[in-house]
DNA sequence: ACTGCATATACTATTGGGCGAATATGCCCT
DNA sequence: AGGGCATATTCGCCCAATAGTATATGCAGT
């Protein structure tokens, strides 16, 4: 995974976006597109984007794909994610971000939903 | 001058390198050339680029063009080309880039070349 | 004014990525 | 088998970026 692979990766704002959410941890799609306010496609798209130049990794469960930053881990993304949240987290919708995928979270916490299920490695019943 | 702006710059191997030179001080494009072992319309048209998104600054000593990096500093380069030196030091030419420029420098100290006067504020006479 | 050097721009062709709409796939449930 | 949901892929179009070739500009010396 060369330099120029990540910094690919990085110039796009869908994609930083995408990346901070992930930094927290894994997410499912349905999930990137209510937090992000983007249709499908583009979501998927740019995960697919993501996934062949190695950044990112997907993982099936049942019908939901789960992403998460590629196991592999890398100094220069790991920095460079951590810097944006001080450099660009208005500019960005970083922060705006972060606070909808915690309420996410805590409402597929609380419903035990299927996704929750990828997301955490049981099994469950129906996404949100 | 926003991060995508940032990482479209530095997501090519030619615009990386240019900026890795950059970083020890202003250099003409002929110096350029000869480092990069690059034609001059591929640095020329890659220091327009990055001049447009505002990476790069340059200024005309007589016949030579000399480009630095922007006044303004950006913690998120600046740390990008920092970091740049550990992680991709071999993988990129950095290091070699670097012995290279060394070499220029040296000649054009001892030989007080024009190209030394743009680069150090003096006039001279004669680039190499 | 002419020549030569350093650099920039214009032109054309090609490639890569983003987008929208439509369609396909994979999986679950009944 | 069929229907429904989540996700992926395809296609056609446009725009940005790269590359190569040729040409133009700016400046200095004669």
């Amino acid at each position: 995974m060369d330099v120029i692979r990540i910094y690919k990766c990085l110039c796009d704002e869908q994609r930083l976006r995408i990346l901070n959410l992930l930094r927290l941890g894994p997410l499912c799609v349905c999930h990137l597109m209510e937090i992000l306010g983007e249709e499908q496609v583009k979501v998927s798209k740019q995960l697919r984007y993501m996934k062949e130049l190695g950044i990112v990794e997907g993982e099936r469960w049942a019908q939901w794909m789960v992403y998460r930053l590629a196991e592999e881990d890398n100094p220069l993304l790991r920095e460079n994610l951590r810097c944006l949240q001080d450099v660009a987290g208005e500019r960005l919708a970083f922060g705006e971000d972060l606070r909808k995928r915690a309420e996410v979270m805590e409402r597929v916490g609380m419903e035990g939903s299927a996704c929750a299920a990828a997301l955490t490695g049981k099994t469950g019943a129906g996404c949100d």
